[in-house]
DNA sequence: TGATTTCTTCACAGAGAGTTCACATTAGCC
DNA sequence: GGCTAATGTGAACTCTCTGTGAAGAAATCA
């Protein structure tokens, strides 16, 4: 069963999205502010979340940020008012997977909610772990171990990984890797990814050499050896 | 460089996406209607179409189903005027991947763009494979294999296989050679493109001869044998 | 707030790659 | 077969890119 969270602090907004999201077969939970909204994800289980921009509390960015924080792949779809241009550039940027402007059909919501669990559901079910040899990346728990040993990777060293994992035996350019885990609007000193690069290779230890450098292109993490 | 091919009949719309789409460092063509895109898309190479839908000779949706035939990776971005709610659910059938209401912001379309091509990037880069025998080129990996072993090439190297192999059976010029892979603002050396070429064939082994000379013009790389 | 961790920047070193050059070799032509 | 112009070759040189440690900045945590 799927389950979708709606967050809106209209009632009558709640009501009509839960009305039409049963209809479709889908299992819904309500939460009218962005505080509450992340309260529920850390205590259940959501599929795909619903998320208005503008809330009291706490607005729908930083509740999906908050919840990224957690649930780095939970699908977010943001509602919008006409003319919040900014917020729609500023979702993408926090990761968010697609919005909707009001007044909005409920027919093309439920397309776009049918359209991402598509879409994300393909990647949840290759599993929320990887394995090659004894290094295991475990997704859910956010936890990389090696030979049984479970080892600390910062957050970014972690990030790094997991793309370049989850990209595993694909080229992937340094432009790429900055865009996707540093973010869209990225220009810092090339060293940085470098360096970062160099803190994975280390923590690593004995599978560093998977990452393989580019020269002139970018890195590539080795599917097998 | 990532091409984006801008079909729409209004001239105006064609020239606005197109000055933002190079601002983003994109390269563009454009088309008048569908049955320019389809018979562009079956001669060159895009990474993204963008697609009105009303549109005389064939409207968008027929030609997105008509391209999808040869290219079903193809991502698809569809232009709809206000109020044209079924065809935006009847686009998603379709396959398209996003679609932007008119009016829209160019921004906004440029994020949508830059989501799109993040999300099918992983899609896109795998499974793109050249093979002659025991030659094998993964162009996601960027890797070449000969009888099962792998090769290492040098980014040059690499390149200028890559171009020789895409135009296999095609002579090519050394004019023609050096300007692609090396940039039309190279004015080197004339033992330049020989000395790469040497050292290529010295890395494909039993297939070094597959790069043909051809004096007085420049090389071509066999089809068969 | 202060302490600690993480991230970014910077200068420099080193390795690898690209280019140039002198000379050898080859192919085509008379 | 010799001549000429073009390509092939090895080695030296130069350059570009990545790796690295250290230090400062920023973020996080207590």
């Amino acid at each position: 069963m799927t389950r979708i969270l709606i967050t809106d602090d209209e009632a009558k907004i709640r009501e009509l999205i839960v009305k039409y999201a049963r209809h479709e077969g889908f299992d819904t939970d309500e939460a009218e502010n962005g505080m509450e909204a992340v309260e529920k994800c850390e205590r259940e289980h959501f599929d795909l979340v619903i998320m208005d921009i503008m809330m009291p509390e706490l607005d729908g960015f930083s509740a999906v940020k908050e919840i990224r924080k957690t649930h780095p792949d939970l699908p977010c779809i943001m509602l919008s008012a006409l003319g919040e241009e900014y917020d729609r550039i500023h979702g993408f940027d926090v990761g968010v997977d697609d919005y909707v402007v009001k007044p909005f059909s409920s027919k093309e919501l439920m397309m776009r909610i049918h359209a991402i669990l598509k879409r994300t559901q393909r990647a949840a079910a290759s599993g929320d772990q990887f394995v090659l040899k004894g290094l295991l990346i475990d997704y859910s728990a956010r936890t990389v171990t090696i030979d049984g040993e479970r080892i600390q990777l910062s957050p970014k060293e972690y990030e790094l990984l997991v793309y370049l994992v989850r990209n595993a035996g694909i080229a992937l350019t340094r432009e790429q890797l900055l865009s996707t885990v540093w973010g869209y609007d990225f220009f810092g000193d090339d060293r940085t990814l470098d360096t970062h690069i160099k803190l994975l290779r280390r923590n690593l230890k004995d599978y560093a050499s998977y990452i393989v450098t580019l020269r002139g292109v970018g890195y590539r993490f080795e599917k097998a050896d």
